[in-house]
DNA sequence: TCTTTTTTGTACCGATCGGTAAATTAATTA
DNA sequence: TAATTAATTTACCGATCGGTACAAAAAAGA
């Protein structure tokens, strides 16, 4: 075994907490201080265990993405429901994460990547934030375009345009739930741009 | 004639210039620096001109609606043309702001409105921001209500969900105009959730 | 010209920013 | 137990933050 002094934080658990202060803050808004108080340890703790700030950011954006969007994808893949019942379960529960979180309201990518444009972000955080930018355009268009149901309903023609509908959708209503505004307030928004795309003429 | 030497710029040309870098930047990441060098005056003038930094950010945001958001009101009201078309026209007017602004992309009061959670802003530019979040949603509400075209097309029913949905789709085309996405991208997204607002079954 | 009024430029304030040096504490190996 | 290794604490670094004191500069009235 490793000599030495024990750890006494769990890395999981003040990765977590780092997580909700961007959350809450984004990445400048949020000072070491915030992070490491929320974390519970002191700086020198904190860069040790991550390296710095932005590698502090990458690493809590990638755990992000790995314990609250990557478990949602197989909702939308789950071929055993109805096309149009899966993308409403699953947008539905993108939905429910931007407004039911316990501590920040929102999405944290759509948050950070308003950070994007403003210079504030480094280089290797802006390009994560950038290439994920792009995902679920290309998941939903990817069905538009191979699903047999999505075929049928004709939501192969003009896939991607009605892909993005989709994700411009989605990215409102994270602003809306950071505004305060509920799950059920939003699903309205949801039924409709699903019967427009749905409804779309060649 | 008042006594005293003569202020060397533009007060609005100052408001405009400072304007630009909260549009980018946002209220916490526009530093005293970045404001002062883009109005082209130093720190004295602009204390003694607009008060601090929250009373500037205040007096840019009222500058930002009077001159950007203020006169695109008349082209969802003009009864001159059928509802949709004016429908369609102001919101694409709005996404023509949003995408095409000659500084900073996106919207101004949607990226700042993303620092309201974040406790950054001061308490009168939170109010005020606050209160800006209600006015699209009320303007939609009231013309699915009272215009005679929109109780025919069924409008009326669920008319607040139906404005709460343009507004959700309004802050998804403002992020997305922020990532770089074009107007012409985004007209689908339009198309389809007035589609899907029509099509709606009470 | 001389005084008064206002703006400008410079130089600075305490506080906080991200980040670190150095010494102490705790756990392991020898 | 002694030596080694790693984590913690404290205290600090230069840079920048929002904001200001002060004096020089420029315009007016007397």
């Amino acid at each position: 075994m490793v000599s030495g002094r024990k750890k006494a934080f769990d890395e999981e658990v003040a990765l977590d907490a780092a997580m909700h202060v961007f959350w809450q803050k984004g990445y400048a808004g949020a000072s070491l201080s915030d992070l490491t108080e929320a974390m519970a340890i002191n700086k020198p703790s904190m860069y040790r265990t991550f390296g710095n700030k932005e590698e502090l950011f990458i690493k809590t954006t990638q755990h992000y993405v790995d314990t609250r969007v990557k478990h949602l994808l197989p909702i939308v893949r789950n071929t055993d429901l109805a096309l149009l019942q899966r993308l409403k379960q699953y947008i539905m529960a993108i939905i429910d994460l931007q407004c039911n979180a316990t501590a920040a309201k929102g999405c944290y990518l759509v948050l950070c990547q308003s950070e994007l444009t403003s210079g504030s972000l480094p280089v290797q955080a802006s390009e994560i934030l950038s290439n994920m930018d792009n995902i679920p355009t290309k998941e939903f268009t990817n069905i538009f375009t191979t699903d047999p149901e999505a075929i049928e309903l004709g939501l192969n023609q003009n896939a991607e345009q009605k892909a993005l509908s989709l994700y411009t959708l989605l990215k409102g209503t994270a602003c809306m739930a950071r505004s305060g505004f509920s799950q059920t307030e939003l699903e309205f928004a949801v039924d409709n741009m699903l019967a427009g795309i749905c409804s779309a003429k060649p």
